[in-house]
DNA sequence: CGGCATCCCGTAAACGTTTACGACTCATGG
DNA sequence: CCATGAGTCGTAAACGTTTACGGGATGCCG
């Protein structure tokens, strides 16, 4: 006997219309083995009835969501977008959703975004930490599903990983500076406290030692990672009695507020300071004076986790992956000669 | 007899270590009328295994996922970020997650995700879409969650509506630029088959009658909605043997181009040319001149279509609600005086 | 004609929750 | 002492799928 057929079209009412099983119903939808006639009433009752499988009782079978999520500080972060852009169409070409969590910098909420893994309403996440603590590598342990990570990671979490070599690549941008006559070279770096910070500050150190330049600690300044926070940092850098030829931030956003200050003080770019960002987001090619930036790969590192991801959901026991993508400088006019 | 307990710990595994029934878990786990006692060895017990509730399962017995998707065009495009930005802290305050589809401003795809709604994988959608069709209205009314639209919608959508007046928003720029005596005022507008590009046409021709300035059709040209768009109708804007003193683009990265194409031709931005643009994104206070932009207040659309849906969900036969969004000229160097 | 393999299909159990219903205890009041 | 009601709790059904299992046709071969 079949059950009654209630006000939502479930499978049971495609089943009656069909004048087939629930089963066999399912067997069609999901491609099993099945009669050609069998098919075909299934199919045309289908669309007769406007049937839509419910995803909250296939996931509890099947336990799978079809859902993936990426967890960053704030989408509003060029280069997160950037990520987010590369990992959609990764994601929908694998036939997954895309599920967003801003985290806004606090490491609670990337801790519960872990823990919340239990929940079992994603496949998978992607997560781009801007600190790693003790408390993440502990609950990245224990996740309850695979978690690919974007950004430096110890050794001993196992998960997949994609990061950046930025430390070589403010190296990159201080040679190059350096390779253009400039001899006082400044950073406006993000907070030391966090891991690109102290990154961008340790390769600015590295790019000085190979240039054979002395470092100044005049020269270096911390800030947020914002446009504001750029342009207080440089005035305060061009207000000194012995100015820098050449900044580097850690940002272009940082880099924005640099050239901002840089035009208030009444001063040419590049002709009497060079500027260089980092990320090479939209807003470098855009800026005046088109703003030279380190490039480091953010919409690669986005396709490849996104990969990676999908990768590790097909095939779970596979050995741990570690991907680095390589930074790479983009000049434009921003850090052209002197004068 | 209490089930057997499975590898995964479910709400049995609590009930056994508790030694309640797991009716008694689920009554405590949601707040429900429960005695002291029970409640204190429920939540210990929880604690100790390590419960999580499967979301999958709630969701099938109480059809709600406590999830809403965001569907636009692209993410890229920096009026949908803002969006995107003002959505989700709504959204996670009201203990929502946040899904996104990017239809790349393909009809079918849109439509798609209306249909998909019937899977009931999210509770409610925010649709932003360019142009809506016959088929956009059909699927709207039989759309299986609650939709609201932020857009332009036809007065037979029984759905919640966001919309911004963008037409009087580019009227409000030209007579700007009229006000500054610009005489030949340029158009450089997105594609005409788009809601948003003819609006801003029809608002183009508003805006010089306003000013009592005749159109002349070779100061209107139609592009796609990007920065190389931009430039290169500005190219043949200004290679003209009757350039314009003043152009209009319809969109922030539209008139970045135009300010490149400018810069190219070696004109001064605003002595000979005045540019100004629209959606007042990020771009425009960073551009160089800072460009003046007419804000179509997307956060603020982002905020308020995100509030609607959440007041739906709760209430879901209050009548349907329309708000409007008052645009605002946002006056920034690009516009100042002609030399 | 019997035995056996093959092919389809239907029955029913299971996934992990929520919740209606009824049962039980205990206190209260007539 | 019984009836009533309030306060708790457990049993079991239900949500809409997927899938293991077994049974009924059918075809083929010995």
């Amino acid at each position: 006997m079949t059950r009654r057929t209630t006000g939502t079209t479930t499978i049971q009412t495609v089943a009656d219309a069909a004048g087939v099983s629930i089963a066999s119903v399912s067997r069609v939808l999901n491609g099993l083995t099945a009669n050609e006639e069998t098919i075909k009433r299934v199919n045309d009752a289908v669309k007769a009835v406007g049937y839509v499988p419910n995803s909250a009782a296939k996931s509890l079978k099947t336990n799978q969501t079809g859902q993936v999520a990426f967890a960053m500080e704030n989408i509003g972060n060029a280069a997160y977008l950037a990520m987010v852009q590369a990992i959609q169409p990764v994601l929908r070409a694998g036939g997954y959703r895309l599920l967003l969590h801003s985290t806004d910098a606090d490491v609670q909420d990337e801790i519960d975004v872990l823990r919340s893994l239990g929940q079992r309403y994603v496949d998978g996440l992607i997560l781009c930490p801007l600190r790693v603590t003790r408390r993440h590598v502990a609950e990245l342990k224990r996740a309850q599903a695979p978690v690919v990570v974007i950004g430096q990671l110890p050794k001993s979490c196992p998960n997949d990983n994609v990061r950046v070599a930025s430390r070589p690549g403010v190296a990159l941008a201080i040679q190059h500076l350096a390779d253009n006559d400039r001899t006082r070279i400044a950073l406006v770096d993000g907070p030391v406290d966090t891991v690109p910070g102290k990154a961008r500050y340790a390769g600015y150190q590295d790019g000085l030692k190979q240039a054979g330049l002395e470092e100044d600690p005049d020269l270096v300044l911390f800030a947020d990672f914002t446009v504001d926070g750029g342009a207080k940092a440089a005035r305060a850098l061009l207000q000194q009695k012995r100015p820098p030829d050449a900044i580097f931030a850690a940002n272009d956003l940082m880099a924005l507020g640099v050239l901002q200050a840089a035009r208030e003080a009444g001063l040419d770019v590049p002709g009497d300071v060079a500027v260089v960002g980092m990320d090479d987001t939209e807003l470098a090619a855009t800026a005046w004076p088109p703003l030279t930036s380190v490039s480091l790969g953010a919409q690669e590192r986005g396709r490849l986790a996104a990969e990676l991801l999908l990768e590790r959901l097909s095939e779970p026991d596979r050995p741990r992956q570690w991907v680095t993508v390589e930074p790479r400088l983009v000049v434009r006019a921003s850090s052209g000669e002197a004068t």
